[in-house]
DNA sequence: AAACCGGTCAACCGCGGCCGT
DNA sequence: TACGGCCGCGGTTGACCGGTT
């Protein structure tokens, strides 16, 4: 019976979303919130299919996103829920407040695989890798201070239960982030201080949302799940002309929203 | 200065699962 | 139980960027 298209897809737009698009969703959403993506494009007045505005939303323009490169001890339980969980994004993600499936995947994909490979690690099985000669892989770890092998510990840990295994990695290859240092992972300082991701490809979709997105707002602790009143409650700061972001957006008025 | 190349990441694609009928 | 619609997930693609030749 061949599956049907998510939508019809003729006269629909593909590709990098612009500012007007953005404003168009996110004012939809804040307003309405979203009930049924398969009806948001229409309602909206977007000609994007609802599969793409979801991923626009989850992935990028959701309030509560945190932006910039994933901090030592968020990349550290991306690994551990990896030698766990596999290739289960979603899940990883869930456990990771602000981050997107999406964006942990390619994190994985462009960082963490060659960070565990440069240790030794096959970062699919979590267990040292014996094709490099044990002799050699010796001298890397006196030089790097590595401690690979010894017993699975890998697999060890992994039947140790997340809470545990956060003591099976490498301390001594990671720099060890005081809490007080970890609250300043907010959308704001990270993009001020990563010279990385976000602010280094801010140029590559002219609709992009600098990290400063959102930088104005002051985050919760941990916001699991916004509320529309709360999202309305932000109207102020929507709106506030004296805020910096750092693109275009605002000078066009992209956040002005009549709620 | 231009061409090339590898890295990065937003966005797309298609499948699987859930749920209502 | 079977079917169809919708959503979410994981894999893949492709545009862009910075570094190198």
């Amino acid at each position: 019976m061949g599956r049907q298209p998510c939508c019809d897809k003729s006269g629909l737009k593909k590709g990098p979303w612009t500012a007007e698009e953005d404003k168009k969703l996110i004012n939809f959403i804040l307003t309405n919130g979203h009930c049924c993506w398969r009806a948001i494009p229409k309602l909206a007045g977007l000609l994007r299919c609802g599969k793409s505005c979801r991923l626009r939303w989850t992935n990028y323009l959701r309030p509560d996103l945190k932006r910039g490169l994933l901090s030592e001890d968020e990349e550290k339980m991306v690994i551990d829920l990896h030698a766990k969980l596999g290739n289960r994004w979603s899940k990883i993600a869930s456990c990771l407040p602000g981050r997107t499936d999406n964006e942990i995947k390619n994190h994985w994909n462009t960082h963490i695989k060659k960070k565990l490979r440069k240790m030794g690690i096959d970062p699919q099985t979590h267990k040292p890798l014996d094709i490099v000669d044990e002799g050699q892989r010796e001298e890397e770890r006196q030089a790097d201070g590595l401690r690979i092998g010894g017993g699975d510990s890998s697999t060890k840990s992994r039947e140790e239960g997340i809470g545990m295994k956060i003591q099976s990695f490498w301390i001594d290859d990671y720099p060890m982030i005081l809490p007080e240092e970890m609250a300043v992972n907010t959308p704001c300082t990270t993009a001020s201080v990563s010279s990385s991701s976000a602010s280094s490809s801010s140029s590559m979709n002219s609709a992009k949302l600098d990290a400063n997105l959102y930088s104005f707002l002051e985050w919760p602790e941990s916001t699991p799940s916004w509320e529309l009143d709360d999202l309305l409650s932000l109207d102020l700061l929507w709106e506030d002309p004296l805020v910096d972001y750092g693109g275009s957006l605002l000078g066009q008025d992209a956040w002005s929203f009549s709620l």
